[in-house]
DNA sequence: GCCTCCCGACAGGCTCAGCCACTTGGCCAC
DNA sequence: GTGGCCAAGTGGCTGAGCCTGTCGGGAGGC
């Protein structure tokens, strides 16, 4: 996983252009409902033109900062044009605590939830993953795949659109994190009892031990994860 | 807050050929690592310029759906160019309940980790929005200021970017629904003492105690907002 | 036969000039 | 005061064109 061999990209000048924007809104102090300057002022100004101005403004309205009104001009919708953008905060590996953080308050809540809303359909999906990472542990694997599917159809069974969202955000380091886990000498098995308190909870449609179980089983995976992680040298 | 009279705006071309990229990546069930058509082609094809095609891709690359490479064209990250913005998912009245959701989830973990990891200044701005909504509620107001400014205060006493990062897409959500709840008679003086003990709670270093009243706190402003909620008539 | 290098086709990056569509505000007739 | 009208300003979109980067295949050297 080393990034030293990624192919180069020359920064899009719309993202300079955006850069600039936020700078201007910033530097002049203005606030939501202030009006940006026309685009071909902007162009003129930035010495760029107005096709690079917009592709910019675009961005600005596809991520709800502005609010663009033909024949009108474009205003603020906020203070600042700045977003963060999700992959920024999950991308970096030193940021894997926050990301431990989230997990832990996203799962905990949605194993209340399945507990409580868990359709017969939702049940049966939690058992068949479980089946699969059963079976996978026996035959002596990780059973990495099971305890994904396992997640996904807790998630599922939470019936909660935008805590799955969330999770969906933060999928892929949790999955480097639960293989990390499962690597670990005899910890497949741990890992399979775990969940199954898990879905015997939510079987039992029991929200309190359904959370002690999915925290219980995310510190583990945290712990494993933390102890390995030296915030300097990130050989992944 | 009536949505009758609100200004009708034609749907920008560029969202257009979003949708027709959309379709034609489901259509073809191109996958992750093909190569779209080249923008001339798209253009010609779709019947518009290649600057709003190029506007579309823009969209989805700030999306991270696609990966355009200056000279070797256009690839596709993922199965799918669907995206569901979190506004999609927040906007909808219908979805209050996943919002209160998920506010439980990401509160009760932030107040949890305040409560652990709160630097001195942390408690002085806890404090400082706990005693203005004392001298608001003191003068018989409703204590939203305050309110916000404490939930915020705790939000950055965690230290979580992730969580704080998820807190702010349902920032919007979270203030109609404490706007409404400290409408209720009665309310202000019995928010203001919720808050306290969970102030006391993150003072003293107790995580247990801090996630208590945090989910209690939020619990109740749910019932309010839930009561008052008619999914069928959704009148603001 | 194999490797290297170079070139040309093709891809996206960006600009320029211009016209269309919509909003706004002021002026005028009524 | 009301409504119609017009002009200026602003975003929406186009078309042609040139630049820069990528990639594959053929010419030439070994």
């Amino acid at each position: 996983m080393s990034d030293a061999l990624r192919p180069l990209t020359r920064p899009r000048l719309y993202e300079q252009v955006v850069a600039q924007l936020r700078e201007h809104v910033a530097d002049q102090g203005l606030k939501a409902g202030d009006r940006l300057p026309p685009e071909r002022e902007l162009a003129e100004r930035l010495g760029v033109s107005r096709a690079s101005i917009k592709q910019a403004i675009v961005v600005l309205e596809v991520q709800g900062l502005v609010d663009v009104r033909h024949g009108g001009g474009t205003y603020l919708r906020k203070d600042t044009l700045h977003s963060e953008p999700v992959e920024h905060l999950v991308d970096r590996r030193r940021r894997l605590p926050d990301v431990l953080d989230a997990r832990d308050a996203l799962e905990t809540k949605l194993a209340a939830l399945a507990a409580q809303r868990r359709t017969p359909e939702d049940l049966a999906a939690i058992d068949a993953a479980l089946a699969e990472m059963r079976a996978q542990v026996d035959r002596g694997e990780s059973g990495e795949d099971g305890d994904r599917r396992f997640h996904e159809a807790v998630t599922v069974a939470a019936h909660s659109g935008l805590l799955a969202h969330f999770m969906r955000q933060i999928t892929e380091p949790i999955a480097e994190s639960r293989r990390e886990s499962l690597r670990q000498p005899g910890r497949p098995p741990r890992s399979l009892a775990q969940h199954e308190r898990i879905a015997d909870a939510i079987r039992a449609g029991d929200a309190r031990a359904a959370m002690r179980a999915m925290h219980r089983h995310v510190e583990t995976v945290s712990r494993v994860r933390l102890l390995n992680w030296d915030p300097e040298n990130e050989a992944g």
